[in-house]
DNA sequence: TTACCAGATTAGAATTATTCTAATCTAAAT
DNA sequence: ATTTAGATTAGAATAATTCTAATCTGGTAA
């Protein structure tokens, strides 16, 4: 926590409680939480944070590139406090996001005609499966 | 046209003028249009077409696997006509779209773990950029 | 050709995620 | 202690999408 506090206030992140706690729960959080979850999860310690704070903070952090906001989920945005970039595998059952650390960078190479026409700089793969869980329910179902 | 109809109504795809319009519009379209876009096109035809008509027939489309919903712009679906699977580059200016059409499958092979826990089926690359107008337009404003 | 009905269409309301507003508050620099 | 740029808040606004329930119609089969 220390580390935190110290890391963003030489960033001239001003430091307010709701922010910390934020930045709590997102440290090292690998579960991909939506505005919701942290909205719901600062709620608890104080009771009259704002979704206006939430989205706030986060778009900091991400403009400050500490985080990552995922959009593989149709229905709302994720947020990865791991700002490396790395890749992402979702649960077309339940929505589950997994981490993938793999680098294919190398393997990734674009035809000329889309680097003339757009300068590539960066590339995020969505990965889909069905998860242990979502295999189970299925076969109950048949 | 006359191959379109045949097409759907040999699936149990009920034909009705908005959704001919709907086929028509996205018929060979790249320009990846949002449920607005095919929305504005089709109401010059048929003024009182409904959102939900777009939406509805956009979603069993979908499920026929005769489009795919793209998920790379956090602020609304696009719809790609073409269903073979291929990847995309969005521009991070203007927020436009184009195909990559190149085959990755082969470099993306994943970790064991991943595997394990979630039995892939796919799996969709974006890329990121500035196209050439946004290029340009970044020049000028320096 | 007609009658039928499963499924399509519609207007408009509802829902949901996100952003905006404007008043108030506060971290942290002086 | 004072100051102020920037943060917080409640609640309204916006925007994409989905839902509802009444009405309509394409395509099948009598």
């Amino acid at each position: 926590m220390k580390e935190l506090i110290a890391k963003y206030r030489e960033k001239g992140f001003k430091l307010t409680p709701q922010r910390l706690a934020i930045l709590k729960f997102l440290d090292g959080n690998t579960g991909h939480p939506t505005a919701e979850d942290i909205y719901n999860s600062i709620k608890k310690i104080y009771p009259t944070v704002s979704f206006a704070t939430v989205y706030n903070t986060l778009q900091t952090l991400g403009d400050k590139g500490e985080i990552l906001e995922i959009t593989i989920d149709p229905q709302k945005k994720h947020y990865d406090p791991n700002p490396n970039p790395h890749h992402h595998i979702i649960c077309l059952g339940c929505n589950k996001i997994g981490d993938i650390f793999e680098d294919y960078s190398e393997a990734l190479r674009l035809p000329n005609r889309i680097v003339e026409e757009f300068k590539p700089v960066g590339n995020h793969i969505n990965f889909y499966g069905i998860c242990r869980e979502c295999q189970k329910k299925q076969k109950r179902r048949n």
